[in-house]
DNA sequence: AGATATTTGTTCGTATGTATT
DNA sequence: TAATACATACGAACAAATATC
């Protein structure tokens, strides 16, 4: 019988505490919650004592699992040898949205359901812009455009400019003031660009009524955005998702209708 | 094969096996090869020889090492009891949201840029859910509104009917048939949960005129949903929501200028 | 440069709790 | 209720990494 004094229960708390969750994922929790009510930054160390098993009343094997987890969430990073511990660590935006690709990867949401996002989405983006933008965010705005602007000649040419026409959405979400919408929009981008169903689309020739009317879209936002006017750009943008959605879908069954073409 | 020919340190043999990779983790992709391979879909049973310690020459402890790591990745859970052990699971919505907390630990958004997004998404998901709703979605949300009707009697009930009110949003989210929104939605009320500032804005009591009104919104919200109104009921939850960034914006800053009380 | 000390990481055997039959 | 099968937790010993002297 090893004797531990008190064991596993933590802060005394007998009274039939039902202990459904697991201590590891309890202790995470707990690590945690500190660093976030401290208001630790990216690069701080964690005080020992707070991930000391000792101090926990846990054992070394439980105390690394709790912060394997955290570790594997990106909370956290921890160096070996003298001055090593555990540090706080920060996510980047790309890990995290490969994350939740690998989330929706067992269930893909439907076209219809990511342009149900962009459509209430990239309108604030656009609106939110409005006379925000840098001179140097403005050019490269307007040089993503040009990469898409001359008639393509190739079916590489034609997916390569179907690409760059996310990428200006995706640069418009990195000027965003709102950082939060920006990290959603681009993670809408970043399941599009995935969907085997839309590389498909992509790859089949566009329309000419759809390129057009598309770049006529880009162009215009950019004019609304650098006269200020958030209203005019925020009804452009619903307007190019409307159409784009429109397009998507009909392509879509298109694709699905003839697999072999 | 039961016991492996050395223990787990060989007495030299340095240079030429250089075993970079942990154990554990070879053993989890080694598991999860075998399942994909297999087809094994969520809630199949992992045959017990894929993760018996005997069949793959490790210990218990290693062999329990590696099931977590694939139970981190969400890709299996366990059960206890006879007729219980490993089962594949998919990636479970509470730790994608997890991981998007890390993310913006550090850079927290704003109450305004929060609201900015569910202003544009929760209208659209309440217009999806209209007509939508079975009955026992219904009774749910019914039963979660009940938890915040009575009056409240002590500053603990408060902040629990304001979370309350919060689990009534996630319960729509919940049942929301474009998955991406729904889970775009649970994000947005777990960073309200999580921000500091809200919980101190929680905490105070809420003048019966935002409780009266937001009850209001809720019953109003649940009458258009069952009779199939999507327009009304997206226009009640757009009110809804500028009313609550509104109230939070007011009382962020109320409680910004006197953080003594 | 090299030995040493310090800290984290890995793996084992064993004990204990818990849910199902 | 008892037995059983399984997950969970613990502690010790070993290994690797790294800063300091």
């Amino acid at each position: 019988m090893t004797d531990r004094p008190e064991g596993h229960s933590i802060g005394g708390t007998p009274p039939a505490t039902i202990r459904r969750r697991k201590r590891p994922d309890m202790i995470a929790d707990q690590i945690r919650e500190r660093i976030v009510i401290e208001g630790l930054k990216p690069g701080d160390r964690v005080p020992a004592a707070w991930v000391s098993p000792e101090k926990l009343g846990i054992s070394r094997g439980t105390c690394r699992e709790a912060l394997k987890l955290l570790e594997f969430q990106g909370l956290i990073t921890s160096k070996t040898g003298p001055g090593g511990g555990v540090f706080v660590s920060s996510v980047s935006e790309r890990d995290a949205i490969h994350l939740l690709d690998n989330l929706f990867l067992s269930r893909p949401p439907s076209i219809a359901d990511i342009y149900a996002l962009r459509k209430a989405l990239e309108p604030e983006l656009a609106a939110g812009l409005a006379g925000q933008l840098s001179a140097d965010e403005m050019a490269r705005l307007q040089a993503s455009i040009r990469l898409y602007e001359a008639e393509p000649t190739s079916a590489e040419e034609e997916y390569a400019q179907r690409i760059a026409e996310l990428d200006f959405h995706a640069e418009l979400a990195n000027c965003s003031r709102n950082k939060l919408l920006g990290f959603v929009c681009n993670f809408l981008l970043s399941l599009l660009k995935d969907k085997t169903e839309c590389r498909a689309i992509y790859l089949e020739p566009t329309p000419w009524w759809m390129r057009d009317t598309g770049i006529n879209y880009q162009v215009r936002l950019l004019r609304a955005l650098m006269a200020g006017d958030g209203e005019r750009a925020r009804k452009i943008m619903h307007e190019h998702m409307s159409e784009a959605e429109k397009f998507m879908l009909e392509r879509a069954v298109l694709a699905a209708a003839k697999p072999k073409a």
